[in-house]
DNA sequence: CGAGGGCTATCCCTTAAGGGTTAGCCGAAC
DNA sequence: GTTCGGCTAACCCTTAAGGGATAGCCCTCG
């Protein structure tokens, strides 16, 4: 779908976030590299969605604290206008619930503010890629989390289903909507249909909830 | 409940894993530490658990490969037999799903065997203090997993549901629309709209196929 | 080489789903 | 006897879902 940042073009970035001095501070890290580049930056969360829209940079570097409306509600707003790019949460909290929240509404990384310089261009160069990251030090956090978490995903091996319809299927019994799914998938919310379509006729079911009882029942989900 | 190591006692750790190379590799490695102190080896989980909780080591290594009983198995017989020191997993599997269930299960951390010997030192310092640790090549993968969870922060039960909504998501867990629901069950489609509204409220779920899904797992349908 | 299958994608259209609000009726609890 | 929870129902509104059709690209098989 988006296309990643090819090597021999700059990656373009935004930064949302409300304090100058850090905004500079950014710029300046970047100035310094020849395959990221710095096309926009602002303080106002409402601006930085318009913006965002409007260059649709490969990434968007997003304040989690901000006044007004905060970072996750920007990046609710940024997902529901069909930002195809990576945003990365970039915040002081490490909080977990900020963490969890951020990431479940649909974050491609969340990055704590106290970073050393080269992780952060490190960081933010895998980003752009379409790697997701996070800080380290968070990563007992998030551990902790998936810990009181209940059933994962597991693996499939049904019949007359293609592998893509088999992925599909996997995702949509996971209780993801299209528009998910193609975002995890990195196509289309249209192509995601069109495979829902198939594996439903091809498995003679008549919905989507038909599809996830099944693949539940057949050992998609464990 | 155990108390953490203390700070002027080495922390006692066993391993169990089937590969005694590596055994003898961890071995020596902690021979150079004195703050670690290896108190007990073996290739046999069996054997491992009756060690484990026979020695009461601050730390276990524990492979998640192994012949028989694996180290999962192992891990929610020790947890089972109120073993209460730390578990760490030590594998070269960095499937999502072993990690996950491995957290799940109860495991205090989760190494990969291609780690640095430093690296391996410093997390196994960390472990015996009671922090969690993960290798951080897997940080992705958690944050990944984090993501796509679904459902409740508290356990959502069944028994939060009125006798009316537990009809009704027995309904739509058999894939029905909520047309069809309501012709089943005399009642309007609005009707079975706001049960349906109140249902996924109550179980925190977003969408009737998390619902479908949920349901079936909880051994709803059969 | 040509055919077919798999994956992607788009356009158009209809229906389903879900959130918010308000409200009437009934039975049980206070 | 009034309040509260459960069940019913309707309103409005937005988004999600699914069916039909078409088509480009790539790979494989014959």
């Amino acid at each position: 779908m988006t296309p990643i940042t090819a090597n021999d073009t700059p990656a373009s970035l935004l930064i949302i976030d409300d304090h100058p001095l850090l905004r500079r501070g950014v710029a300046q890290l970047l100035e310094l590299e020849d395959d990221l580049e710095l096309v926009g930056e602002t303080g106002d969360p409402e601006a930085g969605i318009a913006l965002a829209l409007e260059l649709e940079p490969d990434l968007v570097l997003l304040d989690l604290n901000m006044p007004d409306i905060n970072g996750l509600e920007a990046l609710r707003r940024l997902r529901e206008a069909n930002y195809g790019g990576r945003v990365v949460m970039f915040t002081v909290s490490d909080h977990e619930e900020d963490v969890v929240a951020a990431l479940r509404t649909g974050a491609d990384g969340y990055l704590l503010k106290d970073m050393e310089p080269e992780d952060m261009v490190r960081q933010l160069r895998q980003a752009a890629l379409g790697r997701m990251v996070i800080s380290e030090s968070l990563t007992a956090l998030l551990a902790e989390a998936l810990r009181n978490q209940r059933s994962a995903p597991s693996t499939p091996d049904i019949h007359s289903l293609t592998q893509r319809e088999r992925e599909i299927l996997k995702q949509l019994a996971g209780g993801l909507s299209n528009k998910l799914i193609a975002r995890k998938l990195d196509i289309t919310e249209g192509t995601v249909k069109v495979h829902v379509k198939h594996l439903l006729k091809k498995l003679n079911l008549r919905s989507r909830v038909e599809a996830a009882v099944w693949a539940v029942q057949e050992g998609f989900d464990a």
